[in-house]
DNA sequence: CGGGTGACTTTAC
DNA sequence: CGTAAAGCCACCC
């Protein structure tokens, strides 16, 4: 039996969500799980934007998880590059996570 | 088909 | 604040 919905679709609504983060916002990987329909599968999500090799344009420093820190930062060439980029679109830091509460945006 | 893994989340101690 | 455990689902071997 094959799921309805699954492979290319799982990827492709990761990409379609991050895409279309605004400029000067963040997301949870918990809310773009939901979108797609797994709200509690976050840690797909995650592991799709370190799994794709199609879309490596993509905002991913828009993304980060609950509490507004930034997980993935660990997994940029440089550590300080997601932080700056997020600043840079005007982004405020409270010590080493993003206003959360203030910046959240959920498709 | 099963086991391992993971950029998550929540609860618990 | 720290670790632990469970839940979750898709990919890889």
């Amino acid at each position: 039996m094959k799921r309805i919905v699954s492979n290319d679709n799982f990827f492709a609504r990761v990409y379609a969500v991050v895409a279309r983060i605004p400029f000067g916002r963040v997301t949870t990987y918990g809310a773009i799980a939901e979108y797609i329909g797994s709200k509690s599968s976050a840690r797909m999500v995650g592991w799709a934007l370190n799994s794709d090799k199609t879309n490596l344009d993509m905002p991913y420093h828009r993304v980060v998880n609950r509490n507004g820190e930034l997980t993935g930062s660990k997994y940029y060439p440089n550590p300080n590059m997601m932080r700056e980029l997020l600043e840079s679109e005007g982004v405020e830091f409270i010590e080493n996570a993003v206003d959360i509460k203030k910046y959240f945006w959920k498709p």
